[in-house]
DNA sequence: CGCGACGTTGATTTGCCTCAACGATTGTGG
DNA sequence: CCACAATCGTTGAGGCAAATCAACGTCGCG
């Protein structure tokens, strides 16, 4: 929990109430390797801050197919944010990884936190800044890279979560196949 | 303008003092098919508020291709959010496909409205959040449609623009070559 | 031990790219 | 008003990167 606070004092100053208004709405839970957080088709009243661990976000296609949208590991937000923002259920399915202790927010009672202390406007709005500029360059990325070069960008952006996470789940956040990935990366070790 | 102020006024109360200081950060500006409004290596400290027209960014990879990132019509905004949030030279370009309109923000100036008039922070989050949603449901779509699926969506999210724009920006928003575009659409025709 | 999960490799297919040529349309200068 | 070039979309031929289908090896675990 510490780290989320110092993460938001870090961005704005924190009043006493404030503080102990987010540790009122937040509550610290643990979840072991291939637990659910989020199941499509479920309203999304959610949002985790991972301390520490892994975990991923993804939807699944009309073949069965697994497309993850998002990884997340120590400091970052995961839920499903389509639903989240646009209050649908969810289309994306929220799962753990590795063993992960996550900070859950009730998003309804988040929701509340800027009328009663705006004083967190800014930081929330730095954090979907810096969502916006990740997705854009994910988009561009996706637009304009090979898979090597995904693949090469990819662990430099997520470094060491390689040898946590199974590489087909890897390949479904690049877009190709596990096959495929395990070519790329046959022929970057040659190298 | 009207259009823009409209738009603020139904998310949020907008007091006279507001509303004065947008005039004096805002500028309605006329620009023609093919003018540049951000240039590529460039500070950004610029966006943009479509009045009418039609805009796009787009960046330039290794090989010359260009790939679209975004198209803007009436009331959406467009600038290089990555360089403006980051506060890097800009990596994207911004360019005019039709004759527009739009309204011109300073940035810095634009930033300086949340501390005087905090009253914009909600209107903004929005903003953003709309924005992250977009972009989710984008990747999403290219990581499991098809080329001829997420052309389908497309025409849907922006009907008539395909009348305007030209089908290579088209083709290179969706990550496709301006060829496989027309055997696309062809194949579609027939049936 | 035997099973399931995971990664790798091979053979074949396929969707899209590349290169190239060719109409249709539009705009421009003589 | 026409000749011409430029722009844009289409179509064909061939090639390539990645998908698909399938088999197999390894590891960890009940």
């Amino acid at each position: 929990m510490k780290n989320l606070i110092n993460r938001i004092k870090n961005s704005i100053s924190l009043s006493t109430e404030a503080e102990k208004y987010i540790y009122s709405i937040a509550e610290e839970k643990s979840f072991s390797k291939g637990e659910i957080l989020i199941q499509e088709g479920q309203t999304v009243n959610k949002t985790f801050f991972v301390i520490h661990g892994s975990l991923r976000s993804f939807c699944v296609d009309k073949e069965g197919k697994e497309h993850t949208l998002q990884f997340a590991i120590q400091d970052w937000w995961i839920s499903d944010f389509i639903a989240m923002y646009n209050h649908e259920p969810a289309s994306l399915t929220v799962e753990c990884i590795t063993d992960s202790t996550v900070i859950e927010f009730n998003a309804q009672m988040l929701a509340q936190i800027y009328l009663q202390f705006p004083e967190f406007e800014p930081f929330q709005r730095k954090t979907l800044e810096r969502h916006v500029v990740s997705l854009h360059k994910r988009i561009l990325n996706q637009l304009q890279l090979t898979a090597l070069e995904r693949y090469n960008v990819f662990i430099e952006q997520y470094p060491n979560i390689e040898q946590h996470v199974p590489n087909y789940h890897i390949a479904s956040y690049l877009g190709i196949t596990q096959q495929s990935l395990s070519r790329v990366r046959a022929e970057k070790a040659k190298k």
